[in-house]
DNA sequence: GTCTATAAACCGATAGAC
DNA sequence: GTCTATCGGTTTATAGAC
């Protein structure tokens, strides 16, 4: 039951921060959502709000990375687990009131000017994502450097779609977001040879 | 004097903003990097600290607006003018140690699932920056529905670059985003005609 | 580890003199 | 319109009993 109250705390917070982001949610909330007390929080993390946050933004980036990379890994090939992706944040956006978006966006852009420690956290988790989604393009055929522009891209996509969806209460950024992101990444599947038939074949099983 | 002070309030309220954030940006910091007393505040904005959100929101999206728009129209077309505005943000984010990103972003993500007036208020400028640029890419040629949805995903990409490259103090993302932003506005260009010379000479006279 | 009580600072907002 | 003082509430964080 010791330990449960930590994870509590942290799901907690993860579920607020996201929702409300870091400045906008007092601890007491926090202690209220995850049914702990002010004892509990400074005994798992002396450091206070800013440690638990730290600890927030790796916990919820590497659970976002898992899901993402199960979603990808159920697909038949890579381009219809990319299409895939988008389509599952468009459907959870909707199912959720446009409330769960990016686990850590909201307090990546408050932290990045404000509060250095928070702000390397959620690079660390930005960096292993752009890692992972390099690692697959590449394994896919796709050369390194372009792996990782096409990564890059393909998040800044999913990311920037979070806001526009999150602002306007639409699905629709979200779907266009996908078609390029498919887009972009066909092509690099297409450029990789100049025989078209090759490319064709790599591609045969995809979904979309 | 008196209508400097308004000025001044929202002035300093949106440089504040989107560094910390709302929630991060107290009264009294406001006023004193506007030079402004509470009374000021308060007479120019009955609302308090909303309303004032409110117009920085309005207005400050209406000026980012017109600078990009002030770039993309230097440009010699508009594929020229988008590497353009991607090029310049990120000259920005470096010169600006990754400070000065979209002005209203991360006010966006607070708001959005906690407060409906600001929501309102981010969704009329996205909706707005939309508009504009559906009809930019319309008057190159693209039909309507194809333009709208190239739109969004630039802004995507625009946006999320934003946060990428503030959380990892790199323009990395900002550069691969531009240069998937060009190639799937390249790719709605190079569709519009079966014939790939028409396609080369609506573009002729691009810089990149 | 958990509970209660509280410190110390800060929050947005307002009152009233001038 | 501007200034000073302050209200009432909330914030993060801590102390001390159990």
């Amino acid at each position: 039951m010791a330990i449960d109250t930590r994870e509590r705390l942290v799901n907690a917070a993860s579920r607020l921060f996201r929702r409300q982001g870091l400045a906008g949610t007092g601890i007491k909330q926090i202690l209220s959502e995850a049914n702990a007390q002010f004892s509990s929080l400074y005994h798992y993390f002396p450091g206070g709000k800013d440690e638990l946050a730290a600890d927030v933004i790796r916990a919820s980036g590497l659970h976002y990375q898992e899901l993402v990379e199960a979603v990808w890994d159920a697909a038949p090939d890579v381009v219809a687990g990319l299409n895939d992706i988008f389509k599952g944040a468009a459907s959870v956006l909707e199912a959720t009131d446009y409330a769960d978006a990016c686990p850590i966006a909201t307090v990546a852009l408050e932290v990045a000017s404000t509060n250095e420690p928070l702000r390397a956290a959620t690079a660390e988790v930005f960096d292993a994502w752009t890692d992972r989604g390099t690692a697959r393009f590449a394994s896919a055929g796709i050369g390194a450097a372009e792996a990782r522009r096409l990564t890059l891209a393909v998040i800044a996509l999913l990311e920037g779609a979070f806001i526009l969806c999150r602002a306007t209460r639409s699905t629709e950024p979200m779907v266009s977001a996908g078609e390029a992101a498919v887009a972009v990444v066909r092509r690099a599947f297409g450029s990789l040879e100049a025989d078209p038939n090759a490319a064709a074949r790599t591609l045969s099983t995809e979904r979309c």
